[in-house]
DNA sequence: GTCGAAACTTGACACCGTCAAGTTAAAAAT
DNA sequence: ATTTTTAACTTGACGGTGTCAAGTTTCGAC
C-alpha cells in the first residue's frame, strides 16, 4: 500500500524542484506556474509558499542547480589535465559551454536569462555562485592571456567579460532561435574560437 | 472643445503602437498588458483586437519599427563615408550597435528577445526585415574581411554570425544586468572589438 | 498530554489574454 | 435618400495567473 496522501508530504520541497525543473526542461519558465506545479506535485496552490517565498525564489533556487551541474561539467573538462595545448583546452571549454547551453535550453535561460536578473531579483546565494562561475572563466582567461590564447592588451576581466559576452551571445541566437540554425552550432562555434584566440596559436 | 470620446477612435492603430512603445520604453514588455494599453488610449479591453489579431502581432509591429529606427542609425554612420579606416569604421559601427542597445534596452530585448521569437511567432514581415537587418552586417563583415580587418579562414557568414554573437551577447549581458556594469560598457566594448579584430591591423 | 510551531488547505482578490455576441457609426450600394 | 453592408467598438464571460489572509491538520518538544 502506498502512502495515501498525508496531510504533511514531507518532502515537499525537493519534490517541488524535481518537478519544476522537469517541467522547466520541457516547456521553459513559460510553462512554469505556481499552481500547475503544486497540482503536479499532489498539494494545494498555496502549499509550495511554505517553502519558497515566492515564485522568483523558487526559480532562483533551480537556477543555483543549473549553476552546480555547469560548474561541474566545467571541472571534468579541466581536470583531464592531459597533454591538451591550451588552445585546446580553451576550444574544448568553449564545446563545452555550448554544448551546455545547447542540451539544456530552458534551464540556461533561467540561469542567465532576465527573468531572474532583471524582472525578478536573484537570491544572495545565487548571486553568489553564479559570480563564482564567471571567477572560474575569469581564471581561464588569464591563463590563456599568460600563454598568448588570448590577447593580452586589456586586463583579465574586461578580456573576460568580452569573450563571455561572445559565448553567451551564440548561446542566447541559439536559444531563441535567431539567425543561427541548430545544425550550423559546432561551426559557429569554432568560428567564435577562432575569431577571438590569437591567429597565430591557431 | 476637445472631441469628447467618439465612438469611433478613428486613429486607434497608430495610437495603440504609439502609447504601447512608450510603455515598454519604460517598463519592459512586462510591462504591457493589451489591458491597460487600451485603458491608456481611452478604448475598452478589447478594441486593440481590431487592429491586432493578437498580442503577439502588436509586439512585432512595434519590433519592426525598432529595426527600422536601428538601420535608420546604422545607415547614418555608413553614409558618412569620410577618410575613416575601415577598423575605425568597424568600431564605430559596433559602439553606435551597442549605444542603441543602451539607449533603447527594452525595444533591443523585444526585438531580439524570445518574446517574439521563441515563445511568440514573428510576423513575416517582421521576420524580413530582421533578416535584413542581419544582411547588412554580413555585408559589412564580408568588406572588412576583404580589408583584413575581420579573419577571413571561416566563410562571410559564419563570421558574421560569429561576431554579432560578441555584440548581441554583450548587449545582453548589459540589458539583463549580468556580469557587466554600465560604467564598463564603451571599455568592454572596445575590447570586444579589440578581440575579434585581427591584431595587426590594430 | 498539552501546546506551540510548522505544514498544508480553502477562499478570495486583482490581474491577465482573448473569444462571442451585441451595439454604433460610417461607407457603399441601391 | 434610403437601405444595406461593413468596419469599429463595447460588454460579458471563461479560464488562467501569483499570492495574501485565515483556517485546519499534524508533528515535535516539553
Amino acid at each position: 500500500m502506498t502512502d495515501t496522501k498525508p496531510y504533511h508530504h514531507g518532502e515537499l520541497r525537493p519534490a517541488l524542484i524535481d518537478a519544476a525543473n522537469a517541467i522547466i526542461r520541457d516547456g521553459g519558465i513559460e510553462g512554469l506556474s505556481m499552481r500547475r506545479l503544486a497540482d503536479q506535485v499532489g498539494v494545494s496552490r498555496t502549499a509550495p509558499y511554505h517553502h519558497f517565498k515566492d515564485k522568483n525564489a523558487l526559480l532562483c533556487a533551480i537556477a543555483e542547480i543549473g549553476f552546480e551541474a555547469q560548474d561541474r561539467m566545467i571541472r571534468e573538462i579541466l581536470d583531464v589535465e592531459d597533454d591538451a595545448s591550451s588552445q585546446a583546452l580553451f576550444t574544448r571549454w568553449v564545446r563545452a559551454y555550448i554544448r551546455f547551453a545547447n542540451d539544456n535550453p530552458q534551464t540556461y535561460d533561467l540561469m542567465y536569462g532576465k527573468e531572474i536578473w532583471k524582472r525578478g531579483s536573484p537570491t544572495p546565494s545565487l548571486q553568489q555562485i553564479s559570480k563564482a562561475s564567471f571567477r572560474l572563466w575569469v581564471d581561464l582567461v588569464e591563463r590563456m592571456q599568460r600563454q598568448r590564447v588570448l590577447p593580452a592588451d586589456h586586463c583579465a576581466l574586461r578580456t573576460a567579460q568580452a569573450s563571455w559576452a561572445a559565448l553567451h551571445g551564440l548561446a542566447r541566437l541559439l536559444i531563441d532561435g535567431i539567425y543561427v540554425e541548430r545544425q550550423d552550432l559546432e561551426e559557429i562555434a569554432d568560428t567564435v574560437v577562432a575569431l577571438i584566440t590569437r591567429s597565430d596559436a591557431n
